[in-house]
DNA sequence: CCGCAATATGTTAGCGTTCACATCGCCTCG
DNA sequence: CGAGGCGATGTGAACGCTAACATATTGCGG
């Protein structure tokens, strides 16, 4: 066997002893420390691309006492919105030098939602950022911020939290007062389950918005997200021919909207207008296109990991404003017919 | 300041001055050995409690050489496969006993996979599940199996590969002879595109159940996965009116193309059949509900979880049979107009 | 009630890094 | 030409844990 370079992964020692310098020297190197001369730096840099050296994490979080690990628990990871922005998180984390563990939570239970973030804990991340906009979650930030620093993704967040958020209501407003603006006077909405602020939100700037118009709510359903749910809605509402525009809170329910009202034989738009949210990249080639308003989900993440880099650095409860949303016209709302 | 249990995180150390016992005392209780009495036991869990100790990977990791990590990478997070994918990769870990680190590579380029994987070295994983079938990979997979072992998650891996998949050819065999069943003989594809397994397995599943019918295939058009792309391909094909159905390699682009022919004025599936791939969550509530091919991600993601953890295990490199995808029949596609 | 096995607990070393500090050259300048 | 200083490199210890081994404690047969 020849020397201590055989089955384990090289350590600084070897890579030291092949470089005849000392482990430090090689750690200076490693970690881009000015004060190696240039020869000496690439004698190092030789050895350790001759031995395959890579640094090992477990050591250097041990002395540090660093992990330099961003947490993200997030729910229902098969959507478009939540998707999108661990994946922005995971970049914009590995941008800011941390790795991101995702952490996602398939079924919405405190349990499983306490499991993980222990399982975060215990992997001693710097930060969670807590994609969770459920109100069940908003107990578990207070004690959770003893232990670790947390930026909520949040449009609505307890005071005194740090967060991000993209602007719900005002989505809503924008959403509702254009078909306000298309002549319609009987607008339903298909909400978002209780308990989900993004949903409270969302139900809330539809309610501002009319209310600012002196036009009554139309008819209000909750659903659960999800198309099945929408369709249900849908028929509902495709029995009263009062109402003209819905305003689904999000695009997979403003789908299952469409499909009911084609089945009961009214037109979209032409007997009644559609609105979602979210712009899931399928809107757009919905039949007909739905018009819906966009949020920004990768501006989001990055947002989220800033605020979280900050706050490690200071601790800093530094709270930016709402990102806004955009409405995005299609052709699933028209004016009011006649 | 009282001992060292101040500003840092307890350690053994603390629990076992705590509790009265040595650290290797508490080591074994927390690791659940049996040679402990159970009042000792008892005690160190109460310090445990007390203090708010948690065991600290790093350390662990360092001293067992074994970080207890998996790393899956994955492309297109935002879509619903990958993102559930990714959850169920993710549960079942946990449930095995790993960390789960989650790499979403948002853009297909080379460089920035090749750089996703570096982190996952980095990170030491001791198994690397690539949720990646794309072409592009497999040069990658066999250098990387030289250092860590590799779950190709892939439905026609290179031999000698370890992988799980779902059968993508008897999906899209399932789709064509569908639709050949219900008298199409034009049947057009809206293919997946080049270099992604697959597009590729999808398209020739598709040829061959053409070919087993002894029917021309008809029109071919590749897409991008992304519904715009099936909204181009759809417009194509409702100029060539003697196409009477079309097998989309996904829903997306399935979406698309519906909306495409309805703009065309082509009914479906009175004029136009569509079969689509996936079976998303709102497949089910477009209109018309899209008949589709459902693929069960959950359990992909399970079985590639379980294979990495027996190869971490013994090394072996059994591939278990590909998992079959199911026919989901919906309104969109009917028999042939005569 | 002694001795020996078995069981329960303690002790020591070392994993691969970084930190704090020590040392070694070499250059500068009075 | 020698002291002082600074830049480059080396040394030793420590981070918190587990593995291996050493020692203490218990129980039980003779």
């Amino acid at each position: 066997m020849v020397r201590g370079e055989s089955k384990n992964a090289p350590s600084m020692a070897d890579v030291a002893a092949r470089a005849g310098v000392s482990h430090q020297t090689v750690s200076r190197v490693v970690n881009g420390s000015d004060a190696v001369r240039g020869d000496t730096r690439d004698r190092v840099l030789a050895a350790i691309e001759e031995l395959g050296y890579r640094r090992n994490k477990s050591a250097r979080a041990l002395v540090t006492r660093r992990s330099g690990r961003l947490g993200l628990l997030y729910t229902q990871p098969h959507l478009y919105g939540p998707g999108t922005l661990a994946a922005s998180v995971h970049q914009a984390g590995q941008k800011a030098g941390y790795d991101v563990i995702l952490s996602p939570v398939p079924h919405l239970e405190a349990t499983s939602a306490e499991r993980a973030i222990e399982a975060l804990l215990d992997d001693a991340v710097e930060a969670v950022l807590l994609g969770v906009s459920h109100q069940s979650f908003e107990d578990l930030v207070a004690q959770l911020a003893a232990t670790v620093e947390v930026v909520m993704i949040h449009s609505d967040p307890p005071p005194g939290v740090r967060s991000v958020g993209i602007d719900q209501h005002a989505g809503a407003v924008l959403a509702t007062q254009y078909l306000l603006d298309l002549g319609h006077r009987t607008i339903a909405h298909v909400a978002g389950p209780v308990g989900w602020i993004d949903a409270r939100q969302r139900r809330e700037g539809w309610l501002a918005a009319l209310r600012d118009s002196d036009v009554e709510p139309g008819p209000e359903i909750f659903g659960d997200w999800s198309s099945r749910s929408g369709y249900e809605a849908g028929a509902e509402i495709a029995r009263d021919p009062s109402v003209t525009a819905v305003f689904a809170a999000n695009d997979s329910m403003a789908l299952g909207v469409i499909r009911a009202l084609h089945e009961a034989g009214r037109r979209v738009p032409q007997d009644v207008s559609v609105v979602g949210f979210d712009d899931v990249p399928d809107a757009a080639y919905l039949w007909p296109p739905l018009t819906t308003v966009r949020q920004d989900f990768a501006s989001l993440g990055e947002l989220a990991v800033e605020v979280a880099t900050k706050a490690i650095a200071d601790g800093t409860v530094e709270t930016p404003p709402l990102l806004a949303p955009e409405l995005v016209v299609r052709a699933s709302a028209a004016h009011k017919p006649s």
